[in-house]
DNA sequence: TTTAGCACTCTCCTTGTTCGAGTGCTAATA
DNA sequence: TATTAGCACTCGAACAAGGAGAGTGCTAAA
């Protein structure tokens, strides 16, 4: 499809122009990169790529930058070869691995911020709402006057704390009879399977005295609804220091959607049904406003299944290689944890 | 110490300063305001004003700017007088409140994001360490291979869950034995003093198996340490619509700062000490990073005991009423329904 | 097939100029 | 005596013109 000389141009102009930012001429190709090749060969190639539709030109007689698939045939390449290993950013990775080893408790704080420390793009992990999760055990207690702490022992990484209101107050014995029973019901099925039947269940079943019954089924449909999930975003500093983000009026539709936590995680959801790292530049994303941003993410897993992702958004001209390299050696390390603790 | 006529000039800068950026000059005071006053007595007046710190040129022939010392007279005025009360502000707060009360579980996210929905500057929200929260109760779950499940359920709205990570593998009555104990030894104490004491005490104490004091001790230092706080923050995206900020670094720097939890709940910290709603200005505030913006928090309590504060930040040129206002209100309400629950 | 040379184009930066808003000062006025 | 009108002056924002520099496309030569 595009002879050896080609490619080594097209990256040529990729490379010069992640580095800074700015319309790359024939001229600094020579200067930068051995190829034997006069500016005059180079620029004629250049126009081919430019028909090819890999490159472009922000205005007649200026450099050439890429376009996003000239980025997607860049980053394809990249993920068939070895990716490029800094020694100095391999040894920092693994250094603040272990901190989420040691930290399990807010190891999705930690991976969030570490992604942004070592990339200095916006770095993003969150555990997934998958439903599927398994409930393990379920406790109540009495917290304050006419509320119940619930605590929802699942199989994942994650306790989930619900503290709701109950109408009438429930004495400790009675909560206890229906933490029994709920967890002899349920444990071991998903949440998503308890909330569809519980209702029913729970409605037709006599064990419990029946006063019971209402606040019983009210704080089941309180706890198994939308099991939240976390999101962690760090590093939104970072990307202000980029000389991309100059047009202030982008960033802020950037952090406008990002701080929306709903959508980050439905992306994340979707991308983290295939394996391995993924790579969304520009237009490839589904959101317009991430249009002009790209997206290395992967999904961390706990067996086969994904129980979280982690990513990183910077923009185009983004780092592609050591972006691709730290999401991908972060999530392995995270199932690693969660295969190891088993 | 400044006449009626002052004031009320400096009054006017302000307020037309906070509507929209940019010097004010006597004649748009005069457009704007119906003072009974020709532009050049208005110009002799903001020339006493400038001379006394309230005003500044920024530059010969441009109009009038307020200084710090400039809000900080004007907030002192409008704390004592009542504050302005949009109707529709008011009942747009209500409603928002309303959910913070349904939803306590994350009413601290939900708080943030109403002050900067609302106020249209950042908002934040912490949940303070105060290190006088007091232990109600502490249950201990073997969770997975050598890790344990602690959650420690204190007085305050928050329920502490840790996963700590054990040497040898710990048995179900042992976790069991060794919670029980700690409850009867430490429940209603507050978590420094156990953090003081534990150490001393458990290694004195028979009553464990011996093979379980190492454990224990190790279980103990490490859930009763550094017991973090929650630190959400909403609404970056909203300054960036600021005029203020067309200085890309200012906001970098701002973000960085705020980023850093550890720095904003010292400060919330510290200003929580003194109740009712604090204002701190431009310079007024300690960190060099916020030097130019504006600090409006309030402290939520427990009784008389602060467990919280909420806080928006914006530029100096602040609607310092509104801002208040809802600060004023929220932390209120958040204070009633921790009082009411009892 | 590759390269050298040349004319052309476009952006960026600098310089000069104008325009308008606003001040300070002084003299006139109530 | 306090206020106002008038006037000269200052400064920044906005605009235009011009030059420098980088880069291209095309053509002709190697």
């Amino acid at each position: 499809m595009l002879d050896d000389r080609s490619k080594k141009i097209l990256h040529a102009v990729i490379q010069l122009y992640i580095s800074s930012p700015g319309p790359v001429g024939s001229r600094s190709i020579t200067k930068k990169f051995p190829i034997g090749l006069s500016p005059a060969t180079i620029r004629n190639i250049m126009s081919d790529l430019e028909d090819m539709g890999f490159l472009r030109q922000p205005h007649t007689s200026a450099g050439r930058v890429p376009t996003d698939s000239g980025y997607r045939f860049y980053v394809d390449a990249l993920t068939a070869e070895k990716s490029d290993n800094d020694a100095e950013l391999a040894s920092e990775l693994i250094r603040k691995l272990e901190l989420i080893r040691t930290d399990i408790n807010s190891f999705l704080d930690n991976a969030s911020r570490m992604l942004s420390e070592l990339s200095h793009y916006i770095g993003i992990s969150v555990s997934l709402n998958t439903h599927q999760t398994m409930l393990s055990r379920i406790e109540m207690l009495p917290y304050r006057k006419n509320q119940i702490a619930v605590m929802l022992i699942t199989d994942e990484a994650v306790i989930r704390n619900k503290i709701i209101s109950v109408e009438q107050e429930v004495s400790r014995e009675d909560l206890n009879r229906l933490a029994g029973y709920l967890n002899e019901r349920f444990a071991g099925h998903t949440l998503e399977d308890i909330r569809k039947t519980i209702v029913a269940e729970i409605a037709n079943d006599r064990m419990l005295c029946d006063g019971l019954i209402s606040e019983a089924m009210a704080i089941c449909n309180n706890v198994f609804s939308a099991s939240e999930s976390d999101v962690f975003i760090s590093g939104l500093s970072e990307v202000l220091t980029l000389p991309d983000f100059c047009d202030i009026e982008r960033i802020r539709r950037l952090f406008r959607t990002i701080e929306d936590k709903q959508v980050i995680l439905s992306l994340l959801e979707k991308i983290s049904a295939t394996d391995g790292p993924q790579v969304l530049i520009g237009s490839e994303n589904p959101l317009d406003e991430l249009k002009q941003f790209s997206f290395v993410a992967a999904p961390y897993c706990e067996g086969n299944r994904p129980i979280g992702a982690i990513a990183i958004i910077g923009p185009t001209r983004m780092n592609y290689g050591q972006a691709i390299y730290l999401v991908d050696m972060t999530a392995k390390f995270i199932t690693d944890i969660f295969s190891y603790s088993r």
